[in-house]
RNA sequence: CGGGGCGUAGCUCAGCCUGGUAGAGCGCCACGUUUGGGACGUGGAUGCCGGAGGUUCGAAUCCUCUCGCCCCGACCA
């Protein structure tokens, strides 16, 4: 435990201190080594005490070294994202995760609607006739379906409650809607004047899943499906190809995680689709992850749920249908791609609070003093009459919060709470502020503040008279594209070649990562590929389009460029 | 659903082997001293010992069954 405190742990003990006499206790040792004599004893004692204290302090976050997965359910925990609740498999998500959230789904459904889409709403239920009708779709579903059988509760005559008035015909909820969109579709499309339909849904789903883990794979998730039908295969195929292109820009964009796009084999397709696209992201862990997906159906759902129309040449014609879906899964993708062993770390543009204002003040004159130049400060930030809005708004603890912007919601948050600045500090940076301003009686003195960078925990001193909207923005966006780059850097060091099995083999054992190489996609073959390295194909990566060579499997000349990775 | 581990205070856990009616640290509340990277003192609150049966005069402890969580597999966004 200790060795993983001493090098994870820096700003834990040195660097903001004054410093110590050389040798005494580096990080996460205990007593052992003695301080000095002299005139400085008690107050390095002191200080010495102080560390021991602290090196030894419960640590709430394990980090990624230690157990990765512990790591990031720490993570969630102590930023507060999302919670366990008593329903198998189904989490809370709390305000501060359901805040990142609202941020993917405004960024997403603005990309929706600038692409032609409109929102709509289908139920949660769905006959459960309807999930027969394609026979690759049940075949995926049957296993996750929770279904409802009764309409109403009794009693049980022992003080209980039992399900009574069953149903004629039992209700699935919802594992995905085509089935239900289907059957509507067919009511509303006639001609191919009514083409393309584009309609797009925010919603949950269920599928009962044997394991589960907090965003990545939960029994219910939020979502959303977009659904379209076309009247021509070409123009299906380019809205599947239109939407993934949606999701690897707001992946890179708003997430700054970068993904790699492509077809996926045919075993890993979506049930009931010819073709499934997807984007694939890489984890701190070295395993990819699954990130969104874009489906061409072709006729499949058509033929199944008789989605027909009068075409131009005035015949009967099925439509081809397409869906794409992107779900809270990316708020795991976003952990797991920017946090650190200090915590959650967020993008700027995802992040609810832009700002934490960390007081510090010892007197009641001083803390007056503060407050007017923090409210000065927030009004160079974010607007007098702000100021004055949120000095009217009702507050939670002792937490003032000023709108950076309104059409975000995105916040300046002062923290007033009674605790110690030190507390604050790490309160702040657990849930992934970007930035956090110091501001005491010296800044006030010096019209200056501290401005600490979360992503590389890094310092400054700035000069109240530099600080501005415009100039908050700026840092913010640097960190954005900083992110970025950074997740792409690791990706890169990350992706290995492969031209041989052997080498998949062992690159995938020793390195992890993508593994790129020559594949034939071939169900048998990627069953045994998966037995014996526990990695799939992840995709058929567009930037390897038109290069062939010899299957690492089969031996064949011609075989497409594949990525192997073990997944989530 | 198979294998393994764990459920005791909000959190981390001790107590269980060898039954006698519940503890520590952290957190929480109050007051005081503090406050530029997790403060300290004093006082205080908090438990159907995951749940249900059983054995026993007596069960956190022993037995059976169940539920939940974590890890590893199979399945999946």
């Amino acid at each position: 435990m200790r060795v993983f405190q001493e090098q994870s742990r820096p700003g834990r003990s040195a660097g903001f201190q004054p410093a110590l006499p050389a040798g005494i206790l580096p990080a996460g040792k205990v007593v052992g080594e003695t301080p000095a004599t002299g005139a400085d004893e008690t107050s390095a004692l002191r200080e010495a005490a102080h560390r021991i204290r602290i090196s030894n302090m419960a640590k709430n976050i394990k980090t990624r070294a230690e157990d990765y997965s512990q790591w990031y359910l720490d993570v969630i925990k102590a930023a507060q994202l999302a919670d366990y609740s008593p329903v198998r498999g189904c989490m809370v998500i709390r305000p501060e995760g359901f805040a990142v959230w609202e941020a993917i789904q405004r960024d997403l459904d603005r990309r929706f609607k600038e692409t032609g889409h409109v929102n709509a709403y289908f139920p949660l239920l769905i006959p459960m006739s309807f999930m027969t009708k394609e026979a690759q779709h049940v075949e995926g579903f049957a296993m996750e379906c929770a279904v409802v059988t009764h309409h109403k509760l009794e009693q049980d005559g022992k003080g209980g409650l039992k399900a009574a008035g069953e149903l004629e015909e039992p209700y699935i909820i919802r594992p995905t809607s085509e089935t239900v969109i289907g059957h509507m579709y067919s009511q509303w499309i006639q001609s191919y004047r009514d083409l393309p339909v584009l309609i797009n849904q925010w919603a949950n789903v269920m599928r009962w899943e044997m394991r589960t883990r907090l965003f990545l794979r939960t029994s219910e998730f939020l979502w959303q499906e977009g659904h379209t039908a076309h009247e021509t295969a070409d123009e299906a195929e380019e809205e599947t190809l239109r939407m993934l292109d949606v999701y690897a820009d707001f992946a890179e964009e708003f997430l700054a995680v970068p993904v790699l796009k492509g077809p996926k084999t045919d075993s890993e397709k979506f049930p009931g689709a010819v073709t499934t696209y997807c984007i694939e992201a890489l984890m701190q862990d070295g395993k990819a992850l699954q990130a969104g997906t874009s489906h061409n159906l072709g006729q499949n759902f058509a033929k199944a749920f008789d989605i027909k129309f009068a075409g131009r040449d005035q015949k009967e014609q099925l439509a081809w249908t397409t869906s794409w879906g992107v779900s809270t899964r990316l708020i795991g993708a976003l952990i797991m791609t920017h946090s650190d062993d200090e915590g959650l770390v967020l993008p700027p543009r995802v992040a609810p609070n832009v700002v934490a204002i960390v007081p510090i003040f010892k007197t009641d004159e001083e803390k007056a003093k503060v407050a007017a130049y923090i409210e000065k400060l927030a009004g160079v930030l974010c607007g007098e009459d702000e100021v004055a809005a949120a000095a009217k708004r009702l507050k939670s603890g002792d937490l003032t919060r000023y709108f950076f912007d309104k059409v975000t919601g995105q916040a300046v948050v002062v923290d007033w709470r009674d605790n110690r600045p030190g507390d604050k500090q790490f309160h702040w940076e657990q849930r992934g502020v970007p930035f956090r301003i110091e501001v005491g009686p010296r800044d006030v003195d010096g019209e200056a503040m501290v401005v600490k960078r979360r992503l590389d925990r890094s310092k400054e001193v700035v000069k109240l008279a530099d600080v501005s909207a415009d100039w908050l923005r700026a840092k913010l966006e640097g960190v954005q594209s900083e992110m970025l780059e950074k997740a792409r850097q690791y990706r890169d060091a990350n992706s290995h070649t492969a031209a041989t099995y052997d080498e998949l083999k062992s690159t995938l054992k020793d390195k992890g990562g993508f593994v790129r190489c020559f594949f034939q996609p071939d169900a048998e073959a990627e069953k045994k590929i998966k037995e014996e390295t526990k990695a799939t194909v992840r995709c058929l990566p567009f930037d390897g389009k038109g290069k062939t060579g010899k299957c690492i499997f089969s031996g064949k000349e011609g075989a497409p460029e594949a990525i192997f990775a073990v997944a989530y």
